[in-house]
Parts: C-alpha cells; sequence; structure tokens
RNA sequence: GCGCCUGUAGCUCAGUGGAUAGAGCAGCUGCCUUCUAAGCAGCUGGCCGCAGGUUCGAUCCCUGCCAGGCGCGCCA
C-alpha cells in the first residue's frame, strides 16, 4: 500500500511500541491510538498513550511522553520533523510536510505511468494480491417482473462500489446478478397479460410496463380470491413447460432483465455473468448438492416430532439460533420437495466451486457499454456457447451477497448450514453485506398518491404490490432534467449532445453519491429534494472539485482541449518539481489528505464499507475547495507556481481515481 | 415473546475510551472587474434518548429502562 503518512504512522507505532517495551521491562501489548490533535497548532498526529501508560510505568504522563520524544528523535523517522508535548501528556507529531509533498507528487506520476487498478501502487490502485484471491461479489438480484426502483438502485450502488474498491485493493472480482425468474412473480405478469388483456404502448419500456401490470393484477387479488387460484395454475402450466405459457413467462422474464440492464449500464453499473433461478433448477443443483451433504453426516432424516419425514440441519446449538422455538431448519420437505434456503445452499457451495457442478453458459451480450462480454448462465449445453468456450465462473475464495437487511436471518442460516454440513472454511468466507433498505418520506409518499394526511408516519415502506415507489429510471431522468436547466444557464454555448452528456453525468454522480454516502445501517429515507440535491455533500461537490482543478490545469497549459481530462499531467516532470520549505495551511492540509489516500481506501476495501471512502471523499474535495480559495496558482511567483501547479495536478489524478472507485463520471468541465 | 438494528443541532447524517462533539440542508449576514458562486466566510442552533455502572477520563464500553424500525414458515 502506498499511503505515506500510513507508512509513517506504522513505523511511528513499532518505534513506540519498542519505547513502551523497553520502559516496563516486558512485551507491550495494545492499540496505540493515533489522530489529528483538536488543535493543529499542536501538531498533525497525537497519540494519548502516555496518559494510559502512567498507571503502569508509575510516572507522570508528561515526564514519559518527555522521554517517549527522545526515543523517537533517535530513531529519525522518515516524514516527521518534531515532536510536542500538550495537555496532560499527549504526545504530538509534527510532519515534514515538503517530504510528503514529495512523496505525494511520486504518487501522482506513478499514477500517471500506469494504466489502470492491479498494475503498480498510485492513488488507489494496489498490486494483484499474490495469492490471487477471488471474490465474487452478487448485487441487483431484482425480481424480473417489474422495474427497478430506488431500493435496488441502493444495492446496486453498493455492491458496484464494493466491486470497484475491491479491485483496486488488487482482488480479482466477478460481479454476477441472480434472477429468480421462477416462483409466482413472473406468473403474475403472465396472468396479468391474460386476463387484464393489457398490452404495452409502443413507446412504454417494457419493465415499466409491467411496474403497472403487476399492481393492477395484485389490485385484482384482493377483489377477486379465485384469481388466486388462476396463478397457480399458471405457475404449475410454467414449471411443466406448458408451450402455451412456458416460453412466454421465459420471454417476459428477459425483457424485463434487458430493462434492468438498461437502468443500470446507464449508471455505470456492469456484471460478468448473469445466473437464473431456472438454470439452478433444471441443472439439478439442489439434487447434487444434497448428495454432498448427506455424506457430511449432519444433515438428518427426521423420524418423528414436528418435522417427520423431513431432512434437516439441527442449528440450536449455535448461540444465534438458542432463542427460537425450533431451531432446526428444514431443508427437504416430507414431500421431498427442496426449500429456498436449501437451494441457496446449493448455489453458495457452486459459488465456491465445492458443489461438484456447473452450469452451462453462453453470451448475453458481446460489448456492455464498458465493452465488457456479458455472460449467462443456460441449462441447455446445445445453446451454450459455439465453441464451447467460457471463463470461469464462481471457484471463489470469498462471496459476498449483497441483499437488504431483511434478510440477515436467511444468510445467517445459509452461513451456519454450511459451517453445520461440513464446509467450515467455505461458510467463514461468506460475507452478508446486509444494508437497510429504502423507504420514502412524507413528502415523496405524498407525491406518489399515498394519503399521508390519514396517518402521522414519518416513513413510508415501499410497495410493489401496491405500485408504491419510485421507479430508477423516474429517478434519473428527474435528476438528468434538473442538472439540464443549470449546465444550460452555465454554457448557453453547449450544443443539445453536450448539454446531454454532461448533465447525464452529473445526474449520474448525485444518485451514486447519494446512494453509497450513507452508513448501511441506516435506513434511508427517499427525498426527492435530497436525492436530486446538487449542493453540499453531494456526488456534483466532489465533481466540481475536479473540475475546477482541470480549469487550473487547463489555463497553466497543460490540458489540450476544453473537455479533456486524459493524459495531461504527464506533461509535468513530477521529480523535478521544487518543493518550498515552508507550506502554505492549506498546501499542507492538501498533501496530507492526499497522502491518506490509499489508507482510507484499504480500510474501506478490506472492511467492506463504501461510505467510509465516500467521506473520505468529500473531504478531499473540501480540502482541495479550501485550497482553491485561499492559495493562489496561476498568479502565483516561480517557483510556488510550478509546485502549486503540480499539486493541482497531482489533485485532479488523485481526485479521477477517486471518483472511479466510487463509479462517479468525472467531467473536466462543469 | 425472542433476536437484530437505530436514537447526536429544526431536518438528514459523520464521529472517537481522551483536549472546545463535527458536516450538509434549512434560517439569517456578507463575498462574483480576481484560477468556474454546483463555491466561500460568518452567525443562529446540542442534558450526544433516560438512569445507573466501569474508568484518571464515557457521546463511545457494560446493565436496565424508554422510543422507533426490522426479523423470527415444510413461503419465495
Amino acid at each position: 500500500m502506498t499511503s505515506p503518512t500510513y507508512a509513517l504512522e506504522r513505523k511511528l507505532r513499532e518505534e513506540i511500541r519498542s519505547f513502551f517495551t523497553q520502559s516496563s521491562g516486558g512485551p507491550w501489548s495494545g492499540d496505540i491510538p493515533l489522530a489529528p490533535p483538536p488543535n493543529l497548532d499542536f501538531g498533525d498526529l497525537s497519540t494519548p498513550i502516555c496518559l494510559s501508560a502512567a498507571k503502569v510505568l508509575r510516572d507522570r504522563p508528561s515526564a514519559i511522553a518527555q522521554r517517549l520524544i527522545d526515543h523517537l528523535r533517535a530513531a529519525d523517522i522518515p516524514g516527521v520533523k518534531d515532536y510536542t508535548v500538550t495537555g496532560a501528556g499527549f504526545l504530538n507529531v509534527i510532519f515534514d510536510s515538503p517530504g510528503l509533498a514529495r512523496e505525494v507528487l511520486s504518487l501522482a506520476a506513478k499514477t500517471v505511468r500506469t494504466s489502470g487498478p492491479g498494475e503498480d501502487e498510485g492513488f488507489g490502485s494496489m498490486p494483484a494480491r499474490p495469492d490471487h484471491a477471488k471474490v465474487v461479489i452478487e448485487h441487483t438480484n431484482i425480481n424480473p417482473n417489474k422495474a427497478a426502483h430506488i431500493g435496488h438502485l441502493r444495492n446496486a450502488c453498493l455492491g458496484d462500489v464494493l466491486v470497484r474498491l475491491k479491485r483496486r485493493a488488487g482482488y480479482q472480482v466477478e460481479v454476477q446478478n441472480y434472477i429468480d425468474d421462477t416462483g409466482t412473480t413472473v406468473a403474475d405478469i403472465v396472468l396479468g397479460l391474460e386476463k387484464l388483456g393489457r398490452r404495452p404502448r409502443p413507446d412504454e419500456l417494457f419493465d415499466h410496463f409491467c411496474w403497472d401490470l403487476y399492481t393492477d393484477i395484485n389490485e385484482e387479488y384482493t377483489h377477486n380470491p379465485a384469481l388466486k387460484e388462476e396463478q397457480k395454475a399458471i405457475l404449475k402450466r410454467i414449471e411443466d413447460g406448458d408451450p402455451s405459457v412456458a416460453p412466454m413467462a421465459k420471454d417476459i422474464a428477459r425483457r424485463v432483465v434487458k430493462g434492468h440492464l438498461r437502468t443500470m449500464w446507464g449508471l455505470g453499473i456492469f456484471y460478468d455473468v448473469l445466473t437464473w433461478e431456472s438454470d439452478i433448477i433444471n441443472m439439478g443443483f439442489w439434487r447434487h448438492g444434497f448428495e454432498r451433504l448427506k455424506e457430511g453426516g449432519s444433515l438428518i432424516h427426521e423420524t418423528e416430532g414436528p418435522n417427520a419425514g423431513c431432512w434437516v440441519v439441527k442449528l440450536g446449538d449455535l448461540p444465534e439460533f438458542a432463542g427460537l422455538e425450533n431451531p432446526d431448519k428444514v431443508l427437504v420437505r416430507s414431500n421431498g420437495t427442496a426449500t429456498y434456503v436449501a437451494k441457496d445452499i446449493a448455489y453458495q457451495m457452486w459459488k465456491f466451486g465445492v458443489l461438484g457442478k456447473d452450469f452451462c453458459y453462453t453470451v448475453h451480450t458481446p460489448r456492455q457499454p464498458n465493452g465488457q462480454t456479458l455472460w449467462t448462465s443456460i441449462s441447455d449445453p446445445a445453446q451454450g456457447s459455439p465453441d464451447g468456450e467460457h471463463p470461469t465462473f464462481g471457484k471463489a475464495n470469498v462471496v459476498i451477497n449483497v441483499i437488504d437487511i431483511r434478510q440477515k436471518y436467511l444468510q445467517d442460516i445459509l452461513r451456519y448450514s454450511l459451517q453445520k454440513l461440513g464446509f467450515p472454511n467455505e461458510a467463514a468466507h461468506s460475507i452478508h453485506f446486509g444494508y437497510e433498505v429504502v423507504s420514502l418520506s412524507p413528502d415523496t409518499a405524498r407525491e406518489l398518491g399515498v394519503d399521508v394526511e390519514a396517518n402521522e408516519k414519518t416513513v413510508y415502506a415501499m410497495s410493489g404490490r401496491k405500485g408504491i415507489g419510485v421507479k430508477a429510471d423516474d429517478l434519473i431522468w428527474r435528476a438528468v432534467d434538473k442538472a439540464k436547466e443549470e449546465v444550460a444557464r452555465r454554457h448557453p454555448e453547449f450544443s443539445p449532445t453536450e448539454l446531454e452528456d454532461l448533465a447525464t453525468q452529473i445526474a449520474v454522480g448525485a444518485i451514486r453519491y447519494y446512494m453509497v454516502k450513507y452508513n448501511i445501517n441506516s435506513l434511508i429515507v427517499f427525498d426527492f429534494a435530497e436525492a436530486l440535491s446538487m449542493q453540499g455533500n453531494t456526488g456534483p461537490y466532489l465533481q466540481y472539485a475536479h473540475a475546477r482543478a482541470n480549469s487550473i490545469l487547463r489555463k497553466a497549459g497543460l490540458l489540450d482541449g476544453a473537455t479533456s481530462s486524459s493524459g495531461p499531467q504527464a506533461a509535468i516532470d513530477w521529480e523535478k518539481v521544487e518543493v518550498p520549505a515552508y507550506l502554505e495551511p492549506a498546501e499542507k492540509a492538501l498533501v496530507l489528505k492526499m497522502a491518506e489516500f490509499s489508507k482510507i481506501l484499504d480500510d474501506a476495501a478490506e472492511n467492506n464499507v463504501p461510505s467510509l471512502f465516500a467521506d473520505y471523499v468529500y473531504s478531499l474535495a473540501s480540502t482541495f475547495t479550501d485550497f482553491y480559495e485561499k492559495v493562489k496558482v496561476l498568479s502565483a511567483a516561480e517557483p510556488e507556481r510550478a509546485f502549486r501547479v503540480a499539486l493541482v495536478a497531482a489533485f485532479a489524478v488523485a481526485m479521477r481515481g477517486a471518483l472511479a472507485a466510487l463509479g462517479l463520471p468525472a467531467p473536466a468541465v462543469m
């Protein structure tokens, strides 16, 4: 990892630990907290370690701190200029800012020299991991019976940022999008088409058409209970492959998924493979898994009690399940059919490559907008890719399932069942990335026709059946419209194409950032005004900082075209830039902030915390904005001017990487 | 009933066993002949849900309580 401040902190901790080991006459364990002091006059980094050590060493904290300083000075840590003691005995570290500036510039140079993540170490791109660890990330997973809504958007945006972070952290990542095309959801649409005789308007998107149809047929169920019986009959006919409905159901699912892909591609979200529930069934994944699990001996065939005749996994001895009335989970019903969780276990085994069975595959989309091929599972080998060749899917070291928090219980059952049934390693590497759902604010609910005045709730749950929800496309369209107004005001000279293009980039930035900036434990109470905001802590603010930096570079003659942001920084001779002995506070702050880049990225990637990185990028942008306000670049005298131009260029490089890691477009002009 | 999550400024959210609890929005005051005002500066605004405990020190850790959300099928 290439974070100058991280390297410095590590060395500092090492030396502090060795000091206390010597002083206390024994190994010194325990964390050494390091954080910026409340007042930057004290120093750049501070630790209260001498306060907590006072009791053990039986000495005053300030006296300990003085001796610690002597030790640290002798160690001569690169990047450190000096130390101070303040307050009750806080030890503060003063950085060698010019030295760190030098390192930040050379990081920028490395970033510019390499073309992408995983090749060399620059801002936020680490070399491929030596163990070649493969991470499978499953996200999006929208039922193929209606258009994507803002809840799916949170899932896809979070999943996609995880993908980007993991890739930058050096992992090999495979993105899977699981599609549940079986069950009642698609049957509802078939029934809706047959019973309600509805057809899409010529200009209507098919997935949007299904959104309304799904609502309407669910409304019909409440008036006409007999229809529920017909739903079951349709489902049976689909499952039996009845030629009068089965192909139609398949076609519906295919067309709706096409709609979902259209929406996600527009946001810069791409996949490696689509996996279909129907293929899992057709390929006999569960039958296969069943045989493997029976070998383990922990799958029990009950002969008496409430679960008589079922195959169950017993989870009662695990603390997580201790309080349940019945901690035994049925995997095979007494009638011989597999439960949903059973299929899920088999599917998870496939992801790890321990099922002993694979799908057949064919190309779904030769070139997604990012140029990558999208594959899809199929169950008929005859329809596979002509040469039979396809990439290796699954066989992961780590599996991350991006699924909302309501599924926590089921994901726990999945993981612990794997553990119990003979796959403890796979269980340990199964991660449920569970995030809170998206609900609606009263204002937004009212706009969607909910009778808000009838009650006083502050949060309104979405409901696909009732048609209460915000379609992802509707949000995107509104964001683009709003961005267009603003762009048109600022750039009346733009052609319609340029206008559309820039507004779309800004809209995507606003929506994606809105979806990932929150901690995953917090419910997003969706509000149009907030989601469409482009001021303050928003995506466009981040993009704007980048655009302003590019503007300076353009005027410094380092950018060719008006909107290009590619390759110009190569013109800077990074290594030869003269770094002043004294840095302005705003310059120093920017240097320190950039120096942390890889440390935060690594932390966010390893611990799966997108919001941590989003937060950092916001602070990176606002630190630059502060620099922009306080320090003149182009009108500065040499050699300061050259240094500042280089610093701005380094920021532009870092910010482009940061935006890319979040999946936000990085326009050079706004 | 049991379990999980959440309670921080009017609103939406950061935050950490340590020094004066931070942003954004909203409100009020200013700043565009000066590298893009999608910006910046300032003001107003906090029993960090409540009560105990641990600690030299608690918004943070522990216990209890209150409030809200979610989950607990031989459904998917």
